[in-house]
DNA sequence: ATTAAATATTGCAATATTACGATAAATAAA
DNA sequence: TTTATTTATCGTAATATTGCAATATTTAAT
């Protein structure tokens, strides 16, 4: 067994969990911190800063892409990655879509 | 190797990635909106609202409760669980904090 | 055409997570 | 005290994630 039953649960639990997924990261989040302050960047750049080896911060970026967190664009021979505006919006949204739904006045056990 | 480099990133990165990840599993989400939609259960009622089995949500709830974000009342046989408030406005703040940071007008590539 | 530079992919080892049956622990009810 | 109820923990198997060296790929420059 050990396998992720997303049959259990609705289309959007399961989507939700995945964008946040993403953030479970601290090297993804530090990646996201980068790009928040440099606008975009390189692979090489965050190489440089963050300490990992080039292909384990490859691997994060092709993460925050498949979650279309990122973008990447090809320029020359290297690639140019910077932060998906929509998706970025769309997060903020369904965080606080879950966020407010905490009644208040409360009643709790 | 394939551990984490936490040594690498800032203690706020650390943090925010250790949160994160606990709403990166449907599961764990579909607990936090059971007691969003009902303010307080145990653990035979998320047994049958889920379908996993008894062992499996307890996990899941020992990990929302080491994250701090629910609270359990030992009451008889069983235990009340609720969303920890506090914790609750933090994490929103936190997200927001992070996603209001992104840049506007930006200037992407 | 060669070489250089930048990124992606592959392969692998270490670690972490997920799930569940079995069992333990703790309290309530009889 | 015995039994029932509820939750936690243990043990284990399956799967997923993380990290990096080595290599492949792609485009630019010479």
């Amino acid at each position: 067994m050990g396998v992720t039953r997303s049959d259990l649960f609705t289309e959007k639990q399961n989507e939700f969990s995945k964008v946040a997924k993403v953030f479970g990261h601290p090297a993804r989040l530090a990646i996201l911190e980068y790009l928040l302050k440099s606008n975009s960047c390189i692979c090489g750049d965050l190489v440089e800063e963050l300490g990992l080896a080039q292909a384990t911060i490859s691997q994060h970026l092709k993460e925050l892409k498949n979650a279309e967190i990122i973008k990447g664009n090809i320029e020359g021979t290297s690639v140019c990655y910077c932060i998906n505006e929509e998706k970025w919006y769309e997060m903020k949204m369904i965080f606080n879509e879950l966020f407010d739904r905490y009644p208040n006045p409360k009643d709790c056990c």
